[in-house]
DNA sequence: TCGATTTACTAAAACGATTTACTACGCTAT
DNA sequence: ATAGCGTAGTAAATCGTTTTAGTAAATCGA
């Protein structure tokens, strides 16, 4: 009973139960095949009695298993990441995994870092978004040759490269096309684009969803109709400034961030919304149901992709065998911001 | 060039300098006092053509330090806790830490279950917001008494126990107080609240502040005007509805989320903002800027407390002595949700 | 010149597990 | 009588570091 008293050891479950630590790292960890039933049982007494486990960091040296993931995302206060961001621990928590959590902040150099360290932490998995900036040929090689340095099993989340590396992401194009006929079955023909970074394929996947909706009308959308900018709500708004005064009848914005923007921009038009101009997103974040207009938009099922997230990392744990990529269907979530204007 | 190549262990280059493992350890520790700097030299060059870095498994084993703390949260999806989370992340980093994250769901179990587990993962420090069932006074034991047996340094961010543990919190009852000031100033008399869980000293905290703000005016606060919930949207649609019978010229939500709730409520009962209603929110979202009647709130110093949340966890991680609670204010944003019914 | 100190370095013990390769014993079958 | 085998374990190596307690040689002071 004097102060601190230290973690109790394998050594002291050993001699307590009168066996060897072989005996008891065996007893403890189920091969205890060719033992007899007394012997399990005095040590699991023991090591109950003594409130014994085993030390993660011991085991780790010798087994190269840590049980943790790395996951690097450009930011985890974006509603869309911090979603996943939790279903990916809870979920991953009852497979007995934890994550070390990093954030890039867009930063090329940033997820180097990170995945050097995380790899150096001998982290058993690794799930990545890189950033925008390492999207460019030069960073992305940097990163390719970086992971295929590592002998880490990886997997990309959101963001991927075209050329190899298990990914898991929403089918960017199928939902844009599905957003887009939307539009159009609504009558709005002269649609304005407000994307992301189209060094990302998913922008670039959501850009030729409308493209191929579009043309399968017979129309088409011309580069001075789409607005380039990143996921936030500032390019949602100078968006939507250049739309509105190209007289769109309906602007597409990437992500419900940049939706908001145009909601700013109309007003600051003096537009409203739908009766002035339609409004569609990208993301279904929780507070699109909360504006004064609810806006229309394509609802990511963050679940499922957290969780076929976690699926495939494990999965690529236990066989280091390449996944096939997991596209998720996102689903169009009808309200308010989108006006039928097919009878005028 | 055979295939996967190993990592370089301190052998490897001990080996290459020609010099023993102890003397590349001192080395590359920066214990060399006592060595020539042409020794030195050499093994670094050496480390440095075998691309080594020490193992941080092996050497956590010896070193019992980790350079990992613990992270527990309700709910990482919360926009607080999310950016919270993202400058407590890129800040420790900043001093080599890394962080594992973990959501309790506003779980009590999960808060002891995390705990352990963590602290079985041997990190350096624990940064925790306990769920809201882990108030109650019996589960509130619980996790007092883990804790203590623990002998790892930990702290509260944003709730905590009144009796004892380092925090780091925003001064809930200075800010709610300043936040009814001015719904006072605007003219407001009959005001209503909608709190959070009141097990949690922020509920209770802000309660207090608006308390005494009303009293200064010779004021009070009936319990029919306070509706105690969660920090949620649900609860604001909720406690909106029942306040607006009561016809009050304001609400103080305690969470931005639960304000959109009022807002809904309103929208629901056909009364406008600010003109039937005033509402006045806490957290400063940023979504708030952007809602049609961009709300009045709060803002709570986010980055602020996050670095002094890290701060904190490293003195006690270094001192292992009890640091002083910090306060941080919160700053009254003025937008358009409360109106100024003084001189009607 | 000799003992004491300084310089430059190292052997070996930890840290706390897992795992491989044994051993000692009793029993059976030939 | 003994080879062979199953049972019930264990000793010792290993993982890759840090750290303690030295040592051997060079230098210094008197």
């Amino acid at each position: 009973m004097n102060g601190v008293k230290k973690k109790a050891t394998i050594k002291d479950v050993a001699l307590r139960a009168e066996v060897s630590p072989t005996t008891v790292s065996m007893v403890l960890n189920g091969k205890s095949a060719a033992l007899p039933e007394s012997t399990c049982e005095r040590v699991r007494a023991a090591a109950a009695e003594l409130n014994y486990s085993a030390d993660v960091l011991a085991r780790a040296l010798v087994t190269k298993k840590t049980n943790i993931v790395g996951v690097v995302v450009p930011d985890i206060s974006n509603a869309f990441f911090s979603e996943a961001v939790r279903h990916i621990q809870v979920e991953i928590a009852r497979y007995g995994y934890d994550i070390i959590l990093c954030n890039s902040e867009e930063r090329a150099e940033s997820d180097e870092r990170y995945i050097s360290l995380l790899a150096g932490r001998n982290v058993d998995g690794l799930i990545l978004t890189p950033s925008a900036e390492s999207f460019t040929a030069e960073n992305a090689e940097k990163i390719k040759r970086l992971l295929a340095g590592l002998h880490v099993p990886y997997l990309f989340f959101d963001r991927y490269y075209t050329d190899g590396g298990t990914r898991v992401a929403v089918d960017n194009e199928a939902s844009s096309y599905a957003a887009t006929q939307y539009l159009l079955e609504n009558g709005h023909k002269k649609i304005g684009v407000i994307a992301g970074p189209l060094t990302l394929n998913s922008s670039r996947n959501r850009l030729k969803g409308v493209r191929r909706a579009l043309s399968e009308r017979g129309l088409s959308l011309s580069d001075e109709f789409v607005y380039e900018g990143r996921y936030d709500f500032a390019t949602g708004v100078n968006g939507g400034e250049m739309l509105l005064k190209k007289d769109v009848t309906a602007i597409f914005a990437f992500s419900d961030m940049q939706a908001y923007g145009v909601y700013e921009s109309a007003k600051r038009a003096g537009k409203r919304i739908p009766d002035d101009v339609s409004v569609m997103g990208f993301d279904d974040n929780i507070y699109s149901s909360v504006l004064e207009v609810p806006l229309s938009t394509m609802r990511q099922p963050v679940e499922t992709i957290a969780k076929e997230v976690c699926r495939s990392i494990l999965a690529l744990i236990e066989n280091k065998e390449a996944e096939a990529p997991a596209c998720c269907p996102a689903r169009l979530v009808r309200r308010s911001s989108v006006a039928d204007i097919s009878k005028n």
